[in-house]
Order: structure tokens, then C-alpha cells, then sequence
DNA sequence: CTTCGTATATCGGATTCCGATATACTCCGC
DNA sequence: GCGGAGTATATCGGAATCCGATATACGAAG
């Protein structure tokens, strides 16, 4: 199990903020992104396979009722593994500030 | 060109603190890190090609002089997609700050 | 009935990861 | 000089992952 790309990541953040089905997470993060990630269907429905088989999400109770939607949740395995990732980002951030503290200014100038 | 991984982003980040060869980048990344990322030579010198096929880092002039050394350094580029990603991993602990607060806590406590 | 947006699923090419393997040099003790 | 350990670089091959293209189905709007 290769650690999860940024992506994924995104994708177990938007549902720690509540169960949600595959085409909300889609929309869940690249809302907030504002489009720097964009979920295809094949990136969005195969992380969601590996991330149930692998137990880190599980499909919400009352799921596949009226029209085929799947609603996921997060498990306990999930958040901690989503906590492990957002430490790894910390501590690579934690590095940055330590070594080159001018890679890290929020003057974005351009951008969103 | 897709999206570093962590480990990649590790080896950028070692040599925007000065030029440096492959094991040293190796050295530092696994020192910095704990042993958390560990770089075996297929990651480390296809990372380093790559780097260098993409413009991200270049071999450092007097460079493979006496033992087939060979230094590299970041170039421009470099610099500003470690910038671009070290933003990216800013951009995700800002919403799980909002989303999820008690998944970034600091209580490292626990295991190594 | 046709079109559009939502929603899910699978296929296939390309990319990347990373351990195993190979080579070569240097320092050290003997 | 010889053998071993650590340093240093490079390539191969299997596996995992990414992600656009494609297909299906449903409901609402025209």
C-alpha cells in the first residue's frame, strides 16, 4: 500500500467532513481546490475501490437505495491514516521553513 | 509531468539547502525524516534523472571529477515547483484545519 | 425524443515506485 | 596484497497508480 497521492488525500479530507457519495467528493475537492485537482472517473472510482478495500473508507448504511448512488464514510483506519499523511505534510512543510523559509511566502502574486 | 511523490519532494527540498550528490541527497532525506522516507537506488538516481530531464535540477559545473561523483543542484525551475508544491501540501492542511482540527494535533506522543 | 448534468464503472496506455542486482572505488585491518 | 564494509552510481523488471476515453443509466428541461 504506496502512500496515497495528493489527490486521495483530498479525497479523505472532503469525506472527514461528513459522508458524502463518489461524484460529491469529485465535486467536494475540486471546489476547494478551486480546480487544481480534477478527479477524472477512472482516478475518482478506483481510489474509491482501494481505499474500501483497504479499508480505509466503508460504505454508510441505507447506501445503494434509489439511483445507484453510493454513499462512503470514513473508518476509524481512515482518519488515522489520513492523520499520518497530514503529519508527513507537516513535517515536509516544518523542513521548508527550516532550510529555505523563502520557498514558503504567501505572496501567491498570481494565482487564485 | 505528474505530481512529485513526498519522497521526491524530500530530494528537492535537500538541495535547495546547498548542492549536493545522489547518496548525500539519499543521507539526508532518510536523516531528516527519521527513517520515515528511504530512498533505494532505483527511487533515487530515476528520481534524479527525471529531476534533470525536466529542468528541475542540474549537475553542478566541476562535477564529476574524481570518483564519478556527480553534484546536482536546483535550478530556477526547480525551485519554483518545489515552491508550487510545498503549496500544495500548505493548501491542504489549511482545510483539514478547517474540516478536521483534531487531526493535526500535536501530541506526537506515541510511536516513533 | 433529444440534450444536458448527475452518477457509477471499466479499460488501457503511460508514468512512477522501488527492491534486486551489478559495478567500482576507498578506507581499514591484517 | 587480500577481504570486508561503506560509499556511490546505474539498470532491470514487476507492481501499483494515475487518469483520459468510453459506456451505461436516470431525471429534468426543451
Amino acid at each position: 500500500m504506496r502512500p496515497p497521492s495528493l489527490a486521495v488525500v483530498h479525497m479523505l479530507l472532503a469525506l472527514s467532513g461528513g459522508q458524502r457519495h463518489g461524484y460529491a467528493i469529485k465535486q467536494d475537492v475540486e471546489r476547494r481546490t478551486g480546480g487544481d485537482i480534477r478527479l477524472g472517473p477512472g482516478t475518482l472510482y478506483e481510489a474509491i475501490q482501494r481505499l474500501e478495500e483497504d479499508g480505509l473508507i466503508e460504505e454508510a448504511p441505507a447506501s445503494a437505495d434509489q439511483s445507484g448512488r453510493r454513499v462512503y464514510r470514513l473508518t476509524r483506519a481512515g482518519r488515522a491514516a489520513l492523520r499520518v499523511e497530514l503529519r508527513r505534510y507537516d513535517t515536509v512543510l516544518a523542513h521548508a521553513r527550516t532550510i529555505a523559509p523563502e520557498l514558503i511566502d504567501r505572496t501567491s502574486g498570481g494565482g487564485a
